[in-house]
DNA sequence: CGACCTTACGTTCTACGTAAACATA
DNA sequence: TATGTTTACGTAGAACGTAAGGTCG
């Protein structure tokens, strides 16, 4: 891991949420041991501890608090993208007629393009 | 792919920039053949062309231009991210004595620990 | 003992680069 | 022909799951 991925985020996310690497790992359809692994890179990447272990779940520290307030922030962004680009999929702004139905642009496409 | 990754929106930033694949290319270190899979996936995932290609480079369409702007804003938080987590690595923030030391928590850090 | 986290290890699959093909000014 | 994009394909590395080990209440 050589930068912070939104599949990390997501999963530090709902670690710190549930309490638990097992029940984040299930939340998640993912092994706990995927989900350890992913921890500790990202803490080895970042060079802090984020998380507090111990027998009965974890629980983030000072800097995994922080980084949970940016990886929230990050994630509502990624929200909001999807939603806008779901309203083009669906038709509803600036989408031309050859891609609807070829799913690329082509030799059919009118030019000037409303899209282009 | 199956979620939008911030290693594609950092490609199609820079393809934007530079206006053709080719150069975001080699600003980014990445064959260009890469890069065209990259948003080529980007757009079936989406389901909406985001660049209109010519032999003279690439444009974003509307919809691109849509996610152009999400993609900097995600970035930029990401960058926000960063910059506040390196505070905590420097130890300017919150890291106890043991992190430091071993880089992982351990039986000599005392309880309870400033971070936890 | 039970619940949880971690490590080891084998495997699968993603993402890359090289090379070739294609298109246009 | 030069420039740029795309496809085919083989491969290296990342990430997963299973299984085993360790800790503590």
């Amino acid at each position: 891991m050589w930068q912070i991925d939104q599949v990390t985020l997501r999963l530090f996310i709902a670690v710190c949420e549930e309490g638990t690497i097992a029940r984040a790992a299930e939340r998640e359809f993912i092994a706990p041991s995927a989900v350890s692994k992913r921890l500790a890179d990202l803490e080895a990447l970042v060079d802090v501890a984020l998380l507090s272990r111990s027998q009965r779940g974890v629980r983030a520290t000072a800097a995994g608090e922080a980084l949970l307030r940016h990886a929230r922030l990050i994630m509502r962004g990624h929200e909001r993208m999807q939603a806008e680009l779901s309203q083009y999929a669906a038709g509803a702004r600036g989408t031309c007629a050859c891609w609807r139905t070829y799913r690329r642009w082509s030799s059919f496409c009118p030019r000037p393009c409303p899209n282009s």
